[in-house]
DNA sequence: GCAGCCTTAGTTTTT
DNA sequence: CTAAGGCTGC
């Protein structure tokens, strides 16, 4: 028997045990949504015989679905069930790795994270000789995203009359989609669209994948797109079992082409679907509830829907305005303290969640300071951290030769003589000959061995540092593949590391600190014993699954448990599906929360409005709202006003005076940014304006837009052309209004 | 032509 | 403040 309990109310037993084919679930926050999917799934397993494999569960996040396979697996009792249970991009992987050849995808492939699209943009914007400034990589990736998931292409749609810059987006989307067949890779959204593709490559195709998947289920409907949408629909075509869970008010990813809409075409497609409500909440007290349905129910366009709880009123929230960003995560550690040192709540009751990544520093300061033991979740991923990138990259070219973005990150790292002006010359000679870029240095070092000299010019006279540099690499390069064919990952990786004397090179120079050389050996021992995991999984392909897993992965904890009694940070948008005894949420401010960049457009407005919303609702016992009226952001102090979402709450709101025991230092140093603000915020811009400014020289300010605490400035330089800055951090000098 | 220093710009959310 | 890119000495 589990500790846990297991028991549903009646809507909830419905739900578990309706038959008739399509249903859907729309419930508020800890109604027991997530609880409803673990037990259909055991409830199939268990009592209608269905087989773990049988069943295909898309959850939001592979921590969800990690959590829900334990849930599930301890219910039935068994361990490797063989349940289909992950994010969509992870079972897309699966199924793409399995039925891919039938769309000429090799089952090898790579899969390319933000990272890796943007190198690849960049060096086809530098083959095209564009300009990274206007043909932005983070704009062109965007729009190819947008395009996949929205448009179900991947192939850009010309736009009508599209202008010469349009078009020429369209070229560079074409050349980065050829790049990635090329190097045999796919990026996250070709993940999904080429298992679309797939799935739509014939009827037999189609019937063999789906007859598999006798139930389909889908927690965070809310936050699907189109594209998962109609793979979902596709999955479930042959036995028409399928299942949505969904919230429309934590609806938060609209910016990742998620569409809530799929909740209206979900009735749609399915006339016949069931729907069952789920009203009761069993997380939070009162009094969180309270406040959360204040926050929610001042948005536009939402159908009004309560929730009501059992659990007793408990504390109150608690609303306060600090001085200080500084005073406002003192306070916060030293609740912390309170609630450990009584013994009232342990470290891992506790989470603090904020809107942006930046934010956590301020807060792992305050903590640091009394030793109060936390993780982060998000942020600087564990696959995204260099040393990792840079290991990674070495496993990538041996389990995919065509991997030209791992080629080119770790030729020269550690740093052999191979600069830009090789690498480019290696790249375009592979290309016109249509070479592998391994087959192009084997072959260009051949070329300039002493005794092919003597007989022929060669086309590129390699210096000798750079030639020995490739012989190096080369050496590495055949070596590793030796390794990797004979022996495990994990030794493969203490290989790399030994060959390329990555401890003395890379992680041996001046500017990084001893404690950063001993985080990133812990870092890379920990990808040694992940490693070591998949050897002995027992797996077909260990190494492609490692790979592939380690890059739909957001943190070691995804692949690796570990107890930790740490508390908990996270952004908004991670702590979805999360439920924590104590929550505090700092930094919920004008140009924060909401976001600066959402102040543009309603809808994104009232997005904010549900990252806040989610973020209430995490709370099960106490929760703490804040705020702080200075705050440094990128090195200079910014003043901002508790949201506009805690508007109902003024009345509760304490205003903190600054508690900051700080030395003095850090006073005045706060002191002087404030007195430079102040300084720039008198400094008074008008439209049409004559400004010269440091950089872009002289130009007319064409209008200015008020925001939370500052100005933005949209300028006609003469030689720049527009340009939109901040009024309070643009080296401006008004030469004439 | 390369490597490391120094300047500069830019600040959301993630599979 | 930090990461990325430009510049300059080797
Ligand atoms: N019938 C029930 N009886 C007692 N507790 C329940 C019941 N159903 C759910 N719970 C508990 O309520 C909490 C919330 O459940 P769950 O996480 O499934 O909610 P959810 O609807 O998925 O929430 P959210 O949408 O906020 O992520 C959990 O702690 C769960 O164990």
């Amino acid at each position: 028997m589990s500790i846990e309990n297991f028991d549903l109310n009646l809507a909830q037993q419905e739900a578990v045990e309706y038959e008739g084919g399509q249903l859907m679930i729309l419930a508020g926050p800890g109604s027991g949504k997530t609880r409803v999917i673990a037990n259909k799934i055991t409830h199939l397993i268990q009592n209608k015989n269905i087989h773990p494999s049988n069943i295909f569960a898309a959850t939001f996040t592979k921590k969800a679905a990690n959590e829900m396979q334990e849930r599930v697996e301890v219910l039935i009792q068994k361990k490797r069930s063989g349940l289909n249970i992950g994010t969509f991009h992870s079972l897309c992987a699966l199924i793409l790795r399995k039925y891919g050849k039938h769309i000429n995808i090799n089952n090898n492939f790579t899969i390319y994270d933000g990272d890796d699209q943007r190198s690849l943009i960049k060096t086809i914007l530098i083959e095209e000789n564009l300009n990274t400034q206007i043909y932005n990589p983070y704009k062109i990736i965007n729009k190819i995203s947008k395009n996949k998931n929205k448009k179900l292409t991947n192939q850009l749609i010309e736009e009508f009359q599209p202008s010469a810059y349009e078009r020429k987006i369209n070229e560079i989307a074409y050349k980065y989609q050829n790049s990635l067949t090329k190097n045999n890779a796919l990026d996250f959204d070709d993940l999904l669209i080429y298992c679309y593709q797939l799935l739509l490559s014939s009827e037999n195709i189609r019937k063999d994948i789906s007859s598999k998947y006798h139930h389909v289920l889908i927690d965070e409907f809310q936050d699907t797109n189109l594209l998962q949408y109609e793979i979902s629909k596709l999955l479930s075509s042959v036995h028409k079992n399928i299942t949505v869970v969904g919230d429309p008010d934590q609806s938060i990813y609209s910016w990742r082409s998620a569409q809530i809409e799929n909740l209206t075409k979900f009735q749609n497609d399915h006339p016949l679907h069931k729907l069952v409500l789920l009203e009761q909440n069993y997380r939070s007290t009162k009094s969180i509830l309270e406040v959360a349905s204040n926050i929610i129910q001042n948005s536009t366009d939402r159908i009004q829907r309560e929730i009501w709880t059992n659990n007793k009123i408990g504390d109150a929230v608690e609303f306060q305005n600090f001085e200080q960003g500084e005073d406002e995560g003192d306070y916060i550690a030293k609740t912390i303290i309170d609630y450990t040192k009584s013994q009232k709540a342990e470290p891992k009751d506790i989470a603090i969640m904020y809107r942006t990544n930046a934010q956590s520093r301020i807060i792992e300061e305050a903590l640091l300071v009394k030793n109060i033991q936390y993780k982060i979740v998000g942020g600087l991923r564990f696959y995204e951290r260099k040393e990792i990138k840079d290991i990674l990259a070495y496993l990538r070219i041996l389990q995919n030769k065509n991997d030209s973005v791992a080629f080119t990150r770790i030729i020269n790292t550690p740093t052999r003589g191979i600069g830009k002006e090789s690498l480019s010359r290696l790249i375009k000679y592979a290309d016109e000959s249509n070479h592998l870029l391994i087959e192009e240095i084997r072959l260009q070092i051949t070329n300039n061995t002493a005794e092919n000299l003597t007989k022929k010019e060669p086309l590129w006279k390699i210096r000798t540092k750079t030639l020995n540099g490739l012989k190096e690499f080369l050496n590495i390069y055949d070596a590793l593949q030796q390794s990797v064919s004979e022996q495990s990952i994990a030794q493969t990786i203490e290989s790399v590391m030994k060959l390329t004397n990555y401890k003395n090179t890379v992680l041996n120079q001046d500017a990084m600190t001893i404690e950063q050389q001993n985080s990133k050996i812990e870092n890379i021992n920990e990808l040694i014993s992940i490693a070591q995991e998949y050897d002995t999984k027992g797996s077909d392909e260990p190494l492609v699954e490692f790979l592939h897993d380690l890059s739909l992965v957001a943190d070691v904890s995804d692949v690796k448990e570990e107890e930790t009694n740490a508390i908990t940070l996270t952004t908004l948008h991670s702590a979805k599906g999360l439920e924590f005894p104590i929550v505090f949420l700092p930094g919920v401010e004008e140009g924060l929360l909401p976001h600066m960049m959402s102040l543009d457009s309603k809808d994104d407005i009232e997005e904010e409005r549900r990252i806040l919303y989610v973020g209430v609702t995490r709370a099960k016992i106490k929760l703490y709202i804040s705020s702080a009226k200075n705050r440094f952001i990128a090195g200079s102090s910014r003043s901002a006003k508790p949201s506009r979402f805690l508007d109902p709450f003024t009345k509760t709101m304490k205003s903190s005076p600054s508690m900051s025991h700080k030395d003095n230092y850090h006073k005045n140093f706060i002191a002087e940014r404030k007195k430079i603000l102040i300084q720039k915020r008198e400094e008074h811009f008008i439209s049409g304006m004559k400004v010269n400014h440091n950089i872009f020289g002289a130009g007319i300010i064409i209008s200015i837009e008020e925001r939370s605490d500052d100005q933005q400035l949209t300028i006609a330089f003469k030689e720049k052309g527009l340009k939109k800055l901040l009024a309070s951090h643009a080296p401006l000098e008004i030469i004439s209004g």
